[in-house]
DNA sequence: CTAGCCCGGAGGCCTGACCACCGCTTTGTC
DNA sequence: GACAAAGCGGTGGTCAGGCCTCCGGGCTAG
């Protein structure tokens, strides 16, 4: 009798062990009790509270250490590991680069107008600085997957410059990372995409201006113009997202 | 010595098993090794074994079942446990529902236009008859929260029927999940949103209007105020997103 | 005062046994 | 002969206990 589980032990524990964090408001380093605690306190065997830690783990809310003054602590997911559990969800969905652009589009905009006049002095030339390195037209392939990469990354300097929206700044670190992915993984940039970086690079040039300026208005325009370039040439790319998981964090 | 291990087993297996997914393309309700298998191919014990699978499960990617013809098999993972894993992750960040807005702002009307002459007269008729809950003004504040999750759930239903883009569409249903707990959790409508859902229906009114019609700017142009109108009611409220887990999957 | 050793407490991994579950086969009855 | 009930067997699920590894901090030797 009693017993009856519908779900396995492994699980009703980790669920504890959440219900515990929100209850008791843990915040990241909260340490949580040792493996010998839980088995006494739940009534559960050494095995079923290890199952339940790599659960919680998994799920990164949790981190453990090893040795003396070691044990299970509560711990902020990074963004990398969110971003690599949303691709295990994408990973049987079919994306295709037109459905990332589509987001994009929506996105980056909005971004580059909150952006506008909030950036600082020292942000703004590291920004300047990187757009050197794609500012000429690729020599060979590899360069031009290399510029290619760069120019993401600038993408992804100005969401984490944002900082003020972190659902905003995951959602387009995301769409980065699997267009970043999509080109290290896959020869897609080949046929006339060579000037593809100069173009970026003219319009980063612009927006950044603008954001100088002040002039949010501006910043959006160009950012939006920007993703409609960019779209224009991957939607002559393959259509298919590659079914892969991204790096683990 | 030999051994080296910067990761603990459990997460190498749960590595390995990946890798055999990705590069078998093995497709959901495909079966893996079982335990006693997997224990001597890669030669670990069988707690070893259990923890890896664990790992496995709570990030949606496989499932198991006992009994004969039981174990673990390839899993596609589900809408709700993918919202579910990414509000871990914003558990400690701190959201607020302007950057909810920000998001919907910027997304919704995109969707919306999207869906202009592209529902079917079915469907159509769904939608309008969903209207009709929220279309007179509440009587009391249970009733008026009942309605601004009715309200919610018309967002959710043309993100189903977009169907389209898939990331586009779970974007949406996060934002709306997390709308939807705000006011489950939070006494939040309290003053003088008793208009809100009459509002919200003569929006969507207008709105499925322009998507039969075909009007695509129209759907955009209406959805845009219909955001711009809720968050200024919701920018009244509180600022700050209650720190809980959604529903486990 | 510093460098090094050493202790002890925490998780990490393994072994081996037994339990719970459930599809399939066998058996028994009408 | 057909259908239902009983049971086999293989699979994951849980438990118990043991030994190994790691590492911070205290203690000791230089």
């Amino acid at each position: 009798m009693a017993g009856s589980s519908t779900k396995r032990r492994p699980y009703q524990v980790a669920e504890t062990i959440k219900r515990w964090i929100v209850e008791k408001q843990l915040k990241p380093g909260d340490r949580l009790p040792g493996e010998a605690e839980l088995m006494e306190r739940l009534g559960v065997s050494k095995g079923t509270v290890r199952e339940s830690t790599r659960v919680l783990e998994a799920q990164g809310l949790v981190e453990t250490r090893t040795g003396p003054g070691g044990g299970a602590f509560v711990h902020a997911m990074s963004e990398a590991r969110a971003i690599s559990l949303l691709s295990h969800y994408l990973f049987f969905q079919d994306i295709s680069i037109r459905d990332i652009y589509q987001i994009r589009l929506a996105l980056e905009p909005e971004l580059a107008a909150s952006l506008a006049g909030r950036v600082s002095p020292e942000d703004m030339s590291r920004l300047r600085a990187s757009l050197e390195s794609y500012a000429d037209t690729a020599r060979d392939e590899e360069e031009e997957r290399q510029q290619h990469l760069d120019s993401l990354n600038f993408h992804l300097m100005l969401a984490e410059l944002s900082g003020g929206n972190p659902l905003l700044c995951f959602i387009i670190r995301f769409t980065t990372q699997v267009l970043s992915d999509l080109t290290i993984y896959r020869r897609l940039y080949e046929p006339a995409t060579h000037d593809l970086g100069r173009t970026g690079c003219r319009f980063h040039a612009e927006l950044l201006d603008a954001i100088e300026a002040g002039d949010a208005e501006q910043a959006r325009r160009i950012m939006h113009e920007h993703m409609l370039s960019a779209q224009a040439v991957m939607n002559t790319q393959e259509a298919q997202v590659r079914r892969d998981f991204l790096s683990e964090a």
